[in-house]
RNA sequence: GGUGGGGUAGCGAAGUGGCCAAACGCAGCAGACUGUAAAUCUGCCCUCUACGAGUUCGAUGGUUCGAAUCCAUCCCCCACCA
């Protein structure tokens, strides 16, 4: 790719190993790296993934940033779109099983999933795959033969099947084989590598036996930290809400993460932008001593996450608009216009029309709890009644606002 | 197949004839404060033509002046024993 000297083994092992949580084994993973220098082949890494939720956000980043490091040194990233799983079930155990996806949806989740993903991954160094095409064909025999290389126990191994299984909570049958096929995937591809969150860990090594099984190397195995949300408790997910996009909007992704708490914005500089251990120091060291303030060390954060997903001047931009808005109070520079018809209208209704209420009871919390402003006027009279005029700005709380644009 | 336990607002979880639009916790929203949509404190948190009315407690039908609460039937979930 570029005339720039190789690292060396252990140059790629620092950058390599860094940020991980588990790693079996760092003598396999040193040898598969000569092996592969040795006979001038890119490792293949593999990254499993399921089709039903394509919206990608900063926890998915931590492993996606991992493995364009891999790229980085040549290796093939093997991107596994996991559609014949997601065609069948939920392996979470946590909702009631998915509905089916069509083929056209699967596709399109595909389409949608590599745009994102290749906001961070090199795509010439990515190998797009759906398992469906082995398990699609595959045969019940075939099923029971694989299902035969794993007993229970070992499955009952696995940290939450353990727990809900001492609970007597239900664990599916679904979930137990959910391990298996993973796992089969890194035969199928002949995976040298599997990276996964920490919670992955099982399914991971699972794969290794399996490997094994099948007259194969084993995969190395490494496991990357999984990113907490804005809740600052859970880790970052889709269904907690407690997420950041990657397909956010600027002012969203900069403002979210302005609400990520002090404590936890180190993590976020760690392992969505990949700061080195010691510059994260250096700014908490300068934090604490009072010379930089956390504000301003959030907002920079902010700003390069925007920055590392729509370029630097919507960062730049992301972050004059939060100023403006949040800090000085000042009218957000776009504000989405609302047609209304001409004539007195009740603030309520003018409000759900706006859409900056649900309903109108919810509209009438608002003005009672004096949230809402009609130009500069506050209002709390939820009878209130307005006369549209051109141009006049409905507030609600610090984020919701419209303008009015009277028609005909 | 048998036994037992369940299905209550976004989630978790009380309530077992009227005081229930339904305790409490979480999430969410707003206000104050601030350094931000951090933290903290306070309020709100089914809908509407709104000091009143309407629709909710798995479904349907009943008993009753009155049901989330009692009865019947049905649907669904879970555990345990076979």
């Amino acid at each position: 790719m570029s005339n720039r000297p190789m690292p060396t083994l252990e140059q790629q092992l620092a950058v390599l190993t860094a940020r991980r949580v588990d790693l079996h084994s760092l003598e396999e993973l040193k040898e598969r790296l000569v092996q592969a220098g040795r006979d001038n082949r890119p490792l293949r890494v593999k990254l499993g993934a399921d089709p039903s939720a394509p919206d990608l956000h900063l926890g998915h980043c931590v492993v996606l940033n991992k493995l364009r490091e891999f790229q980085n040194f040549g290796h093939t990233v093997v991107f596994i779109i996991g559609d014949f799983t997601g065609m069948i079930g939920d392996p979470s155990g946590k909702s009631a099983t998915r509905p089916q996806l069509s083929r056209e949806q699967v596709m399109a989740n595909a389409k949608s999933y590599q745009e994102q993903v290749f906001k961070i991954l090199d795509p010439a160094r990515t190998e797009i795959r759906f398992n469906s095409e082995w398990f699609g064909p595959m045969a019940f025999e075939q099923v029971i033969r694989l299902s035969a290389k794993v007993t229970v126990a070992q499955l009952l191994a696995r940290d939450d099947f353990a727990k809900r299984y001492a609970a007597n909570q239900p664990i599916s049958l679904v979930e137990f084989l959910y391990p298996l096929v993973q796992a089969y995937d890194s035969v199928m591809v002949k995976a040298d590598i599997e990276l996964g969150g920490t919670d992955q860990l099982f399914n991971l090594l699972l794969g290794r036996e399996i490997q094994k099984a099948h007259g194969q190397p084993p995969q190395i195995v490494m496991t990357t930290p999984l990113l907490e949300g804005l809740d600052g408790v859970n880790k970052m997910s889709k269904s907690l809400g407690n997420y950041i996009a990657v397909n956010d909007t600027p002012k969203d992704i900069f403002g979210k993460t302005m609400s990520v708490s002090d404590d936890l914005m180190w993590r976020y500089f760690s392992l969505v932008l990949s700061l080195p251990d010691g510059e994260i120091a250096a700014l908490q060291a300068a934090v604490a001593s009072g010379e930089r303030h956390p504000r301003d060390v959030k907002d920079d954060l902010a700003r390069r996450i925007v920055a590392k997903f729509h370029g630097e001047a919507a960062g730049s931009e992301a972050s004059a608009e939060f100023a403006r808005v949040f800090a000085q109070h000042q009218l957000p520079a776009d504000i989405l216009e609302v047609e209304v018809a001409a004539g007195p209208i009740g603030l309520l209704h003018l409000m759900v029309q706006a859409g900056l209420a649900a309903s109108t009871s919810e509209a009438r919390r608002l003005v009672q709890a004096g949230a809402v402003h009609v130009g500069d006027e506050k209002v709390t009279d939820f009878r209130h009644m307005v006369t549209p005029e051109n141009g006049v700005v409905i507030r609600s709380g610090k984020r919701g606002f419209a303008r009015i644009k009277v028609t005909g």
